[in-house]
DNA sequence: CAGTGGTCTAGACCACGTT
DNA sequence: ACGTGGTCTAGACCACTGC
């Protein structure tokens, strides 16, 4: 355990993290190339001066990111295709926001902000009662002035508190974060494609004909609360998702 | 390490993943409620009469999964979400035939079946050179008679051998996990909203002005090889893509 | 057969939440 | 103060691969 002091407070950051972002950085940096055979566990032990143990909590890091293959008797190799997951790796979706910063100007202007009780659905996806009121919130997203995507957002007070119109016009996920001090934690998105709706047309400019992404989605924080179900429609010529699939939790014997 | 039988060859099954599925399985059954507390590592280890850490790299397998929430001083918790996380673990995607056996009638026909040498945006995919050929698949997917999707998969000869276009008329990815003894790894996939092509009016049955949801994959074996690069188009009405997200990897100080 | 990664132990110290 | 989960150790045995 390594203590850091960092604004007045303490961080501390675990050993086998450190390690791992150290072979990290060797893979992005070509000190390992792709095809290659990382140093054998006991040897990065010395190496680090640690337990064997401990580097292999920093090679699961890797091997969960899919940056490189273990195998029994043979070795570990950093993967063929180790170059493009870290690409995508630091391009992580977080919001649109931070998804663009120096790529393009963002601006998001508020179409709608109300306070409103939910919906039964809504309830369902959110898990809250009939009585927890909700933010709802339309935000429409331009990148370099042209029109990106129009998200509809709805958030339980009983989470997120403080909410304002100008908070909603530069980037919610910071608030939370930042200002509110909660971690973001799992989500469960659904992608579809769809016909332009009378909002899509007015909004993002689409022809009728022109297809629209939607990616429906429910995300939680770390301690598990639901926060945000929302609806995000993209224009279809502006991109698409990008998904990482690494195999995880598929061990065999089991429904 | 247990060990099992199975046709003749012996196969073993560590300890800590036995435990992860017991736990899914009370999770399942209800045994363990969301919301509710697990008993605590110390706990579980008398219960299975082991040691501390086996119990956590159990816990590990279901906080990757999800279906947990750990939280240091407070302890562990069932995933307020943990049932439909469970149901969607259970209907993984991993090919077209697995997901619908039980849900419908799924029937395959073949469009086009041709050895050919790749294209030089195949060549990247696939990290094959321009000499080694490649199968080209275009496939129907019906459901219940239903046109469901059309799939154009290219996959290296180097990888895969002797596939026909029988096989390609049932599941590639049977063929390849029996019949060829090798493990599917990790995928990539870009997921986009598109204008239908004359393909899709003429297999899928769409109309102009009805979108095609798109999903372009490169997909690889559990031993870093890319095995193919496909392009599925789905009708728009017939179900979308569901995504879950876990926050691994993202471990702050690194760029 | 030597070297590799996979699993497991018994015990230790620490950071964090709750009481 | 106590109990929780997080990290770490030194050493052990095993399964698998490749020479």
């Amino acid at each position: 355990m390594i203590k850091l002091k960092v604004e007045k407070k303490v961080v501390t950051i675990s050993q086998y993290k450190e390690i791992a972002n150290t072979l990290k950085e060797r893979i992005r940096n070509g000190d390992y190339r792709p095809g290659q055979h990382l140093p054998s566990q006991k040897k990065l032990g010395n190496e680090f001066n640690t337990s064997r143990v401990t580097i292999q909590k920093a090679l699961d890091e890797l091997s969960n990111a899919n940056l490189i293959l273990r195998r029994q008797g043979s070795g570990t190799k950093v993967a063929p295709n180790s170059q493009s997951t870290l690409d995508i790796l630091s391009s992580q979706y977080e919001g649109t926001t931070k998804l663009f910063e120096g790529r393009g100007k963002v601006s998001t202007k508020v179409l709608k902000f109300q306070i409103r009780l939910p919906s039964s659905h809504e309830q369902k996806r959110l898990a809250i009662s009939d009585s927890t009121p909700v933010y709802d919130v339309l935000r429409l997203r331009n990148v370099d002035e042209e029109p990106y995507e129009l998200d509809h957002s709805v958030m339980p007070l009983s989470v997120i508190q403080n909410l304002t119109e100008t908070i909603a016009s530069k980037s919610i996920y910071d608030f939370i974060e930042t200002t509110l001090g909660l971690k973001v934690g799992s989500s469960i998105r659904k992608i579809t494609a769809d016909i332009p709706q009378k909002n899509d047309i007015e909004y993002l400019k689409c022809d009728h004909g022109e297809p629209i992404l939607q990616v429906s989605q429910t995300v939680h924080l770390s301690d598990g609360r639901a926060f945000e179900y929302s609806q995000t429609r993209h224009r279809y010529d502006k991109g698409g998702i990008i998904v990482i699939n690494n195999t995880l939790s598929t061990n065999g014997l089991d429904a």
